[in-house]
RNA sequence: GCCGCGUUCGUCUAGGGGUCUAGGACGCCGGCCUUUCACGCCGGUAACACGGGUUCAAAUCCCGUACGCGGUACCA
């Protein structure tokens, strides 16, 4: 049978980290199982709804590279405010069947229940206001008149339910300890719990990959599929993804540790990263192999090697990840990135420029932020230097030094890169520059490192960065010359 | 409280009765490379929650305890 799984999120508030990582293993799965993924939005709780929340979700997921085959962006049918006819037709057949039946408590008595520490279950409901205590007549008067009232799911007295997790195993429940969870609420929208299971019968899902804060509720699922007479699908109930302290990963927490929540703020990461991070939190290959492409975790996942135990969120990991991805992307697309951020931060620049920045910098980029911080000085002059740097290398011969190669480089056959080109053939300058550094070195009987560090200083205003000639040779000559002169008035003697 | 699930280096994890003096990755600490930084390479640090069983043999199976997480809503 051909495999359908669902991302199901509730239009609640923006797309969680966790719920991405969700919709990354049942896309993951259903791309390998030659399946298809739907995206259904779950929209039954008017009173929490988000209207901007399902384009968050829809923009998130398109972000990450995750795209649905089926979903409200594609066709009518997905958001579950749209079917409410069918959840009340199925409610209703429960009802005839004798698996559900009509509750009228209020909300006070309900809470009086709860504080007694009682659930609604076999062994409370007769003593609650229901279709088991109340008189048959005037149940059937109080449901004619439109007396508000909710559906509930029957649960029998004895008993167990029992289901095979995929990455739980066996897991048993005593029928006696599932309350009698409500279907139907009293504005006659369908809770969770009904609309889940009728949707994924209806859509024919096969396989059901939701996080593990469900596994509690699954039993009821399972009654619901079997009072129905309908073949339930399979379960997969992951594990959850905690804060670095073990905890939740709550908004609080987590935005203190740095780690943002909702996936609109992983701008500053690639999606690629990010998707291969969450992808290795509880799920392992079977191989060694720690850098994935997502056509590569698409030939390999299996929910067979999803970890049944929860995982902590880890930065460190994530930002690895990251500059791993950032490598193999490639300078041209990185390029294509950053280029808007950076020209309306700071103005236009040259796209060869840019690509022979990106070249130069490699590997050293972590995040593309590091271009507006770490590496802001290929952009703009320094506005300070390095006081720990000044200390260890501006000597008192420094001043002296790096005006006397100012007057070098302006002299300096410059082979300037083509600007048409962005094959940064930067050698030639390169070796000139390196060439004008050593003679002067030479000619004042000095080693070139009392050189090249003042010059790095004071082109750069820090200590690290790429190897000096090739920053300098994509400097070029007019901000090198400008910057050198600049450091020397500053730093002084 | 009750119900369910979980527990291997700081973190993500491999392992599923003997091949485990427990492997990999991130982090951290050394070293090499390099007149910077990063990359790379080499090396180091560091774990089977605890207690009982079962077995010739247990990180691996069973039971209990502890701890963690989830659920216990007319939220999902």
């Amino acid at each position: 049978m051909a495999v359908r799984v669902r991302f199901a999120p509730s239009p609640t508030g923006y797309l969680h980290i966790g719920g991405l990582r969700t919709a990354l293993f049942c896309y993951l799965f259903a791309r390998r199982m030659g399946g298809t993924f739907v995206l259904r939005i779950e929209d039954t709780d008017r009173a929490r709804f988000v209207a901007d929340a399902e384009d968050d979700i829809t923009a998130g997921l398109a972000w990450a590279g995750l795209d649905p085959d089926e979903g409200p962006h594609l066709g009518p049918g997905y958001r579950q405010s749209e079917r409410t006819a069918l959840y009340r037709s199925i409610a209703q057949r429960l009802l005839r069947s004798g698996h559900a039946y009509a509750a009228f408590d209020t909300p006070e008595a309900l809470q009086a229940m709860r504080d007694r520490g009682e659930t609604y279950s076999g062994a409370t409901r007769r003593a609650m206001c229901n279709a088991f205590t109340l008189p048959q007549a005037e149940v059937e008067q109080r449901l004619a008149a439109g007396t508000p009232h909710v559906v509930r799911l029957h649960v029998p007295e004895d008993g167990e339910v029992t289901f095979t997790d995929i990455v739980k195993g066996p897991v048993t429940f005593a029928a006696d300890s599932l309350d009698d969870q409500i279907l139907l609420k009293s504005d006659g929208q369908p809770t969770y719990h009904l609309a889940n299971v009728v949707d994924d019968h209806a859509m024919g899902i096969t396989h059901v990959i939701r996080g593990e804060e469900w596994l509690s509720s699954a039993p009821k699922h399972m009654l619901l599929y079997q009072a129905l007479g309908w073949e339930p699908p399979r379960m997969a109930h992951l594990p959850l993804i905690l804060s670095p302290g073990g905890g939740k990963l709550s908004k609080r927490s987590a935005t203190r540790l740095g780690i943002p929540v909702n996936v609109r703020d992983y701008q500053s990461y690639e999606p690629e990263a990010v998707i291969n991070f969450l992808a290795l939190l509880g799920w392992h290959p079977s191989t060694e192999q720690e850098v994935f492409t997502l056509d590569e975790l698409k030939a390999t996942f299996s929910l067979e090697r999803v970890a049944p135990s929860p995982a902590r969120f880890d930065l460190d990991k994530l930002r690895w990840f990251n500059q791993k991805h950032l490598i193999q992307l490639g300078t041209a697309r990185v390029a294509a990135r950053v280029r808007s951020e950076l020209e309306s931060a700071l103005g236009p620049i040259d796209p060869a420029y840019l690509h022979r920045v990106l070249v130069v910098v490699g590997e050293r980029l972590m995040r593309r932020q590091d271009l507006f911080t770490r590496f802001a000085y290929f952009f703009q002059d320094p506005e300070s230097y390095d006081p720990r740097g000044v200390k260890k290398r501006w000597k008192a011969d420094a001043k002296d030094l790096v005006l006397a190669y100012a007057d070098a480089l302006e002299a300096l056959a410059w082979p300037e890169a083509d600007a048409q080109s962005p094959a940064t053939d930067l050698k030639g300058a390169e070796g000139a520059l390196e060439h004008a550094l050593r003679n002067l070195a030479a000619m004042r009987g000095i080693g070139a490192g009392r050189i090249i560090h003042p010059v790095r200083l004071a082109t750069s205003g820090t200590t690290a960065g790429p190897s000096l000639f090739a920053m300098l040779a994509v400097l070029g000559r007019e901000r090198c010359v400008r910057r050198l002169r600049r450091a020397a008035a500053v730093l002084g003697p």
